[in-house]
DNA sequence: GATAATTATTTCCTTGCTCGAACAATAGCG
DNA sequence: CGCTATTGTTCGAGCAAGGAAATAATTATC
């Protein structure tokens, strides 16, 4: 029963369900345009999948008045039967989880205040689980039929195993494995920053030509790293853990344990810190501030307290070397910025393109476009969402039965 | 004339003549094993080569004795008549020649002390394609049928163009175009690092596999990074420029302008200069120093020099820095340390270790192996021929009757 | 309302690559 | 002198992909 596509066939396959599920219901032409495919290749690939049900013909009539002369265009789009997919995130003490139809679109989303830090491996599992089964039986609607969940940390995507995490205190985390056992559905992890990387690509296609570096500042800070669209895949199938790369010999102190690292300056857990500290506040207990807390210390820095200015501006520098690296490094076509973390780019900026400019040759400098994208922690979900959905193309129809 | 292969054909035809170039003379089923092809594909590959008169078949009889039973293996190797290949390296005060026959053995070498950076971009093509042709009339031989060029700074592979190197003292250089110019053949340039990475991975099929980042220490400081056995290439077909990565905010002068470059800490320039400041003799007027001079500064700190130990130590540290951040950004699944700085590399790796141990993850850290190569320059012109072979690939049989 | 124009899709055919199967060639071995 | 092991060749099938032309489905225009 399990049909096994020769790979060309398979690889053509998913790059049309990509292009489809990006750019909405197309036609068999508009998609031979996309694909750079003859008319007549996409129309035997679609029929495959016509057939076993995966995609659906759109109705004539419901295009409205057509103003063009000549036979109307028949979209295709992902059949509506196909279920949903559940995209979460799991931050030090928040859980964001969406749901989403085989083409994409949003179906339902809600965040949860939840400590994840405390928990041992099983009850940090049971938790996610029952958090995830909850969402799915009140948001109702089709059956849920796989699960995508993004984490900090060093994540294996291959082989599902958070290897490190100082966020979720895991160390070789089976985590992939662990979820499936208790819902039933094949999850899909991934490294936070890849997952939004990914999902700020396919939204722009200029990042996904060439090397993108998309650098997240939110929470932590982490790296993600697109070749032509792709993520690149480390030795361990991983991202790689950027934000511990240690930039001051004696600098602040990282949750990692280390000392220095670009998230210890650049974080909102030390933004806030170090803020609490100038004002000779006790450090606080709450290692991740609130939306609010955030924007109040960039509030009081963009009044002019001088000493707040001079924690974003030594922030910035310290982006402006990560970037120097990266830029050196990977010689990369887009820098990207995103992230909570750039509600305060303004007061960042300054020394942010000073540091870049020291330390980088013009000629490479210059290559690399530099995009800041505001984009909260929302849009994360919808990244791992389309990595599950990924991974699920080639299943469509057999999934479609279970 | 220009027969016109199609893409895949192409692709085939050239892993075949890669693997035949690597591996010697291979009989059709062997070169099948390494291509993972039936052997009917591989006839059909060969039948055109060998009709193009690009592949021969070995005589029957030269093997000797055959031991085993069954049809007796006809080897092919690369015809004899295809013209050579000179590979060039240029130093700062050095120029490294290499002619190469089509099948990839080594036929002459030579070097040339000549500095180069005093001349102005005109004299700097003169003096090279001088020097080069020189080489090829006393080597005699097969002609030459195209020349791979090697050096330090910036270079646009694709455009052969030299877009910034302070060795050669140019900025968007057409060295490609000028020296072909010159000498009325094909001429392929690269990043001198790269070359050398590629080299080494040409010798040790593991470091073909997975993500391979080769650190040469030398006259200054490289990366060449290598995906499956490919050399990674950035935004403008170049490599990177890791070497000036900033690692000290206020470290020591780099010849780049710049200061607390990685090269300024590791480059025998610049050890040798701190060796010289630390006697308190004037800095050195010759800015590259002789193997000799190098040796004896090694010398002199095994011999327990505290002054030159530490200095020793924190080169290794810096080396160690390095190695953490491509580590952190990289996952690769080697680190490859190679070039004549490997030459004090008992001094260096104590504090190597402790600093990459000290700032990377050991979830990822031990995902990498660390591979120490021994390799003088000489290594570099065989990197560059390589390539300037496989560029050649696809023309071989137009430029067997030119 | 008939006809021309236009666009989408399908059908059919060709090309090119790869592989499996059958077959030829060659040499050791009993 | 068969038998067997191994290599290499030939031929045909399968598959992907593209192009030409036929077909289908509309709308604009007269």
């Amino acid at each position: 029963m399990a049909i096994t596509l020769p790979a060309p066939r398979e690889a053509a396959r998913r790059r049309l369900l990509d292009v489809l599920r990006r750019e909405g219901p197309l036609a068999r032409v508009e998609i031979g345009q996309h694909l750079g495919m003859s008319p007549a290749s996409v129309s035997d690939l679609t029929a495959g999948l016509l057939d076993e049900g995966v995609l659906v013909s759109e109705e004539a009539g419901d295009t409205g008045p057509v103003l063009i002369r000549g036979r109307p265009k028949v979209r295709l789009s992902f059949a509506s039967d196909l279920g949903c997919v559940i995209g979460v995130w799991t931050g030090f003490n928040r859980i964001e989880l969406r749901l989403v139809d085989s083409a994409g679109r949003n179906q339902a989303s809600r965040h949860v205040e939840r400590p994840l830090r405390s928990l041992g491996a099983e009850d940090l599992m049971d938790v996610l689980a029952e958090t995830i089964s909850t969402f799915a039986q009140d948001a109702g609607g089709p059956p849920v039929k796989a699960i995508g969940l993004a984490c900090q940390g060093y994540v294996d995507t291959r082989d599902g195993v958070v290897a490190w995490s100082p966020v979720l205190g895991a160390r070789d985390l089976p985590l992939a494995a662990g979820l499936n056992q208790r819902l039933g559905r094949p999850v899909v992890i991934e490294n936070d920053a890849s997952a939004m990387a990914f999902a700020i690509a396919q939204r722009d296609p200029a990042l996904r030509s060439g090397r993108t570096a998309c650098l997240m500042i939110g929470d932590g800070v982490g790296l993600g790293f697109l070749v032509q669209g792709e993520l690149y895949r480390g030795a361990r199938s991983g991202g790689s853990e950027f934000g511990h790369v240690r930039l001051r010999r004696s600098g602040p102190q990282c949750r990692c344990g280390g000392r220095g690292c670009i998230e210890a300056f650049l974080a909102d857990y030390a933004l806030h810190r170090d803020a609490q500290l100038i004002d000779h506040r006790p450090a606080p207990a709450v290692l991740i501030p609130s939306e609010d807390a955030m924007n109040a210390i960039v509030a009081q820095a963009r009044a002019g307290d001088t000493a707040l200015l001079n924690l974003f501006r030594e922030a910035g520098e310290v982006l402006g070397d990560a970037a120097g690296i990266l830029i050196q490094t990977l010689e990369p076509d887009h820098i990207v910025i995103c992230g909570p973390g750039t509600r305060a780019m303004d007061l960042l900026r300054p020394s942010f393109e000073a540091a870049l400019e020291s330390q980088t040759i013009p000629e490479l400098r210059s290559l690399a476009t530099i995009h800041v994208v505001e984009s909260s922690m929302d849009i994360l979900t919808e990244g791992v969402v389309m990595q599950a959905l990924r991974e699920m193309d080639l299943d469509l129809a057999r999934l479609k039965a279970a």
